[in-house]
DNA sequence: TTGGAATGTCAACAAGGCTGACGTATTGTG
DNA sequence: CACAATACGTCAGCCTTGTTGACATTCCAA
């Protein structure tokens, strides 16, 4: 492997020690924990868990997605992703529209209690965010950004832009 | 809560918009996979799973530790703790000591073999994480840092920096 | 010494992943 | 038109990893 040329003679790449990765890669663990944290207590009470948070969240990204586009989106299979799908159904919560065009996909919708949970979920998962962006300040948050996007697969890093490009 | 004075203004507020936050969110999600993913494609062949990965990393962080550490460190229940160093043992990849002063309690040590497959996931984990440090760049890594940290419960950010202050 | 608290083990169950197989519409193609 | 491919649903069965309940052992303090 080629090496860029060093800044300052070699001393800055410290931050590429065994113990920094070790840190970070504890900071991660600790970090997901909280991140899932209160959506979990949430759902808790209603019989949902965090299968149900991320297909609750991606439909109301992407409203009218199909079965398929939200399997690969959360990278399982459609009977896993089927057996949530129902239980969202019988909630009252997601609402199934044949396709219009090809008739054999099914668009999927929040109903209208749909989004109000999703909006439960998400302010809650928001403010804890939006702590954590304050307390760290606009420089750390880009850094942030910019290293959990290096972090990501190629196939992720592409369904992440494309939902990115989408909203914002 | 006392606000810090705004440079330019409060324009440097626009990271804290819900859209920014949105695209926090779903950054730690896909990256969160990336992080996972080749430990479990590792430990996919030797029938075992991300549980016996957590545990196998806090025994080789915390040599000696006991079974209700090792608990409150991964949140999880004894029991389901337990099945994970049932098999770990089966598997000598750990060994199980008497407590000397309390003979109730059970110290934790990875022997040599439990300790080369510790040194091949953390390795691939390192190398996954190294890249995306040297993608981002030392500042980026600081921020990164800063604002998971501030992102974890109060709890986990004990247990966080008394590893942290342990090692590094 | 005895009862409560702490520590850890075994058993059984649930959620949510997985694979495999199959049925049914629907679409597109030779 | 016939037929293959696609999109989806479902059944059955398995695995990992969480949960609770019940219980054994050990320590400590009244």
């Amino acid at each position: 492997m080629a090496e860029a040329p060093l800044p300052q003679g070699g001393s800055s790449l410290l931050f590429l020690t065994d113990e920094q990765l070790r840190k970070g890669i504890e900071a991660m663990f600790f970090a997901y924990r909280g991140f899932t944290a209160d959506p979990d207590r949430i759902l808790e009470g209603r019989e949902m868990g965090r299968a149900h948070h991320r297909a609750i969240h991606f439909i109301h990204r992407s409203p009218g997605t199909t079965v398929s586009n939200l399997m690969a989106l959360l990278g399982v299979t459609k009977q896993s992703l089927n057996r949530v799908l129902r239980a969202l159904i019988a909630e009252g919560l997601v609402e199934v529209r044949v396709g219009r065009r090809d008739r054999r996909e099914r668009n999927l919708h929040l109903t209208p209690e749909g989004a109000a949970l999703e909006r439960e979920l998400s302010d809650a998962q928001r403010e804890r965010m939006r702590a954590a962006y304050r307390t760290a300040g606009p420089v750390a948050v880009a850094g942030f950004r910019q290293v959990l996007e290096a972090m990501m697969d190629e196939e992720s890093r592409r369904q992440y832009e494309a939902l990115a490009g989408r909203g914002g």
